[in-house]
DNA sequence: CTGAAAGCGCTTACAG
DNA sequence: CTGAAAGCGCTTACAG
């Protein structure tokens, strides 16, 4: 284990103090140009690197931020859209010379959440979550903490939240008007996300909102969790009990793929029998036969959003507490393939 | 932004030194029942966390590990393997109190790379580096300088690193014996992954020696790049050439995924005409129609003991440096599934 | 046994 | 203008 090189030892090879060598390092102009270049370069010789702890310390900054995944949405950590979240944020981060901190799981040596003591002990300056649910008083907490935090989501009860999203009614509407324009769709079931997340409300509420527009003779809903098990477990229910759905708007892809596998055993043609669509396109849509028709979530441009809004926050720039730029709203695509009835690869209906 | 709450505050509740506070919350002895009490008592009520910055400047630990992903490899990451590898790290630094970063792109601003200034920083203890290409000299750099790293794969070159990995070779050869004896497959061809990374390189010596092994007539190689893309430009060529090839050993997945496309889209049946297998398993094999019979890595607890290992090296407990036990070999699984001719969830092959 | 200094590495505000 | 102290928050080694 060597021992790392100090600012102590830099200023020591050319002959300074250590404050002296700092300022050099930094570009102070009472620096002059000649000790200045020797101290930057006994810095490369010496391979000098500052302590993150004792600028930390120094500073009260950690040049972190950090990814948080509640407890409540363990299970589904693993997940392809963390990755693109994960990328968005080190894009983001990487820019601003900071660290991207994750921290998943409970913390149950003091019996609180790991992210509290993340934000607590100024490990990071400042924390993304996402898939929090409604309801999670640890996140309603971290929010009203007054710490810099920028939700992923729609949070309407928590008003002063700063937070990035999507309009997740408005992007289950346009799937049904597409399963009911474009293929003439008119019983139609959908299989929700849990219920005790946003988003898993909003998707239910856009395919009932737009099921009423389009005055269909009747809806259908099955509770489901996200999971390709309970896609499949309503499919199951589907195929036994023969209700003559001719279209399916599943909350998630993973569902949606569980459900597929289903009704290909069972005999029932996607899309000519019964039309798919589901949500998300992570990565799963693409793959499967036929192709899932879905809504791109701009999950790695929400990541690198919300990091940047992060940074705002950290450094005072925070936009105004009771102004109406605290939510971001990406737009998002609906990608058209096989599953719907379209061709595959028939493209992207920008609702 | 709240003031955070300080060893001293805590003290001045209580009426003692802030070094009496320290001692009191670690359980020292010295420390009277009933002061260690109150102290922790009132650390409750201010809601007292240790600032990281002045724990780790103390006592010259960051209590964090770092996950690295070379430049080399940047383009992979957003892929379900890091977030399985990212997982178990997880596990394992919560068992650890300590927190996991994620360390990606290159650190452009001084030429160097992000992950050296990770280490040489000491924002980590230590680092696991996953997808280093074989003449990745900051890789190379970084194990020879004697802080704590382990490798996830195998490095022949990197004789003293600590690693953890699977054996491609003898999993790539199960998979034409496989291909060879159930199925009476002769005429294969083998898509390569990258073979400036080691596992392309053992992926392809399992499929040659098998082959040779099994004395097979005829062996084509075509290298890829991992990429769905390259998977399905093999197949293109394979299409166009019509070799009358009856088997194709894909070296991971994703190109499986893209050649299977390219067959189907040309009237190529899978598994009727060709037998197609991949490699990894990290749940595009599973989804698609039919399902790719692979080999499953199990990259979540080659994270998790990958950390482990970190954490007995940056404790001191590090393996012998010339010993045998540098690197942890896990085995793998053979999926059987419908690409290769098996029943879809036909089961498990145990090599 | 206990009080309080020293020092981890850094940077800036202060004294000269 | 420049030298060097002070102090971020913590813990342990030291002085009494």
């Amino acid at each position: 284990m060597p021992k790392s090189v100090t600012l102590k030892d830099v200023a020591a090879k050319v002959g300074v103090t250590s404050a002296a060598a700092s300022m050099a390092l930094s570009g102070h102009e009472r620096i002059s140009e000649k000790t200045r270049a020797a101290v930057k370069r006994a810095a490369d010789e010496l391979g000098y690197v500052p302590s993150s702890a004792g600028r930390a310390l120094r500073s009260q900054r950690a040049d972190a931020v950090a990814l948080i995944v509640p407890n409540s949405s363990t299970h589904v950590f693993g997940h392809l859209y963390f990755m693109h979240v994960l990328t968005g944020m080190s894009t983001a981060a990487n820019a601003h010379d900071a660290q991207v901190i994750v921290s998943t799981n409970a913390d149950t040596s003091t019996g609180g959440v790991a992210y509290e003591r993340v934000m607590r002990s100024r490990t990071a300056d400042g924390a993304i979550v996402t898939s929090a649910a409604i309801d999670d008083d640890h996140v309603q907490a971290l929010v009203a903490s007054g710490l810099p935090v920028v939700l992923i989501g729609n949070y309407p009860h928590l008003a002063r939240a700063v937070s990035v999203g999507i309009d997740d009614v408005a992007a289950t509407e346009h799937l049904v008007d597409h399963l009911v324009t474009v293929h003439g769709r008119r019983r139609l079931l959908h299989v929700t996300g849990t219920l005790d997340h946003q988003t898993g409300l909003d998707r239910r509420d856009g395919f009932l909102r737009a099921a009423n527009t389009h005055g269909l003779p009747e809806v259908a809903v099955i509770e489901g969790d996200l999971s390709e098990a309970s896609g499949a477990a309503a499919m199951e229910q589907v195929v036994r009990e023969q209700p003559g759905y001719d279209g399916i708007v599943f909350a998630n892809d993973d569902m949606a793929v569980g459900g597929l596998r289903v009704l290909r055993r069972a005999g029932v043609r996607v899309p000519e029998d019964i039309s798919v669509v589901g949500f998300d396109d992570f990565g799963l849509a693409r793959v499967t036969t036929p192709g899932i028709t879905t809504v791109r979530v701009p999950a790695e441009e929400m990541g690198r959003i919300a990091t940047e809004r992060l940074f705002s926050l950290v450094d005072g720039r925070g936009s105004d507490p009771d102004g109406d730029d605290r939510h971001t709203e990406l737009p998002v695509e609906v990608v058209l393939r096989g599953s719907c009835g379209c061709d595959d690869d028939a493209g992207i209906a920008a609702p």
